[in-house]
DNA sequence: TGCGAATACATGTTATAACAGCTATTATTG
DNA sequence: CAATAATAGCTGTTATAACATGTATTCGCA
């Protein structure tokens, strides 16, 4: 029988190696995953990414954080954390001031309308994530994440 | 201990729930092999979707394959295949004709360029992913791909 | 102290993703 | 058979990603 992965990309063949079916299930799982997420956002029109630097910015409480710090933390590398900010900035969502003690740095600082959108969006999110992941039991989460681990640690 | 994702970014609170760190992990984990997979392809100067496409193009063979069924087997949802099949037609690696039978359809097919391409890269990728995964035995990967196709299948 | 390296960010540019709307062709159905 | 719907793909537009380069500020060290 044909895997259900397979079935999904409609591909006939087998995989030619197990790996080669485990990195696309990583690849479209995320894909997946990513898309859930950003229409569970769009009622609130921030993206992923920026929810996700919202949470960190949240985390970072009123001594904020620069932005090198900011990319440092995302889950995805981005390459131009000056123009996400602006755009967030744009939005009212953070604002930025220079640091005084170091002309180069710009501390950013969540806002109230960005604390006041992910305490909004946070808890539908939360359910949408826990919904998606029902299926596995504690053992079984704890084995896909260290298994993730694995792959990632190969460098 | 914190665990090593949060050390990877940065986070100092415990997650709030195995779920956000399973779910972290795969959003991690796929743009990690994104990246990695991206770096592998740039001496071809083809994207990892292309790549991807190339591989469904040789499978559809000479009967080739009209862009809405190429759209249906790429792993993450691409809206705008059409130009996505210009880019590769401008660059050689497929060839697109109208379809006589119905005239609505435009058949791609992988060229020459494009064959070669593959079976440049194609080795070099495979060992790659192999490397990736090689902290997993055979049922860790399996348990790794049930454990993902149990995300997906919850809709 | 002064000058090159390093850091943090900004900017310019190109490519691609995402979304909506449009056109041509074929299928459906009353 | 005509009218309408459905399908496949194209085009326009905006937003964002990716990459390279530029600029201001600070650091390190002779």
């Amino acid at each position: 029988m044909p895997g259900r992965l397979q079935a999904e990309i409609k591909q006939n063949k087998p995989f030619p190696h197990p790996t080669a079916e485990a990195l696309l299930s990583i690849l479209r799982t995320a894909a997946v995953l990513e898309h859930h997420l950003g229409e569970g956002l769009k009622p609130y029109r921030i993206t992923t990414t920026q929810y996700n630097v919202l949470r960190i910015l949240r985390g970072a409480g009123q001594n904020g954080m620069c932005g090198r710090e900011v990319a440092e933390r995302l889950v995805s590398r981005v390459p131009d954390v000056s123009r996400l900010l602006d755009r967030m900035e744009e939005l009212g969502l953070i604002k930025r001031d220079r640091d005084p003690e170091d002309r180069r740095h710009v501390t950013a600082r969540i806002t109230e309308k960005g604390l006041a959108v992910l305490e909004q969006a946070t808890p539908e999110l939360e359910a949408l994530v826990r919904r998606r992941f029902s299926r596995l039991d504690p053992e079984g989460l704890q084995r896909l994440i260290a298994a993730l681990e694995d792959v990632r640690s190969v460098g």
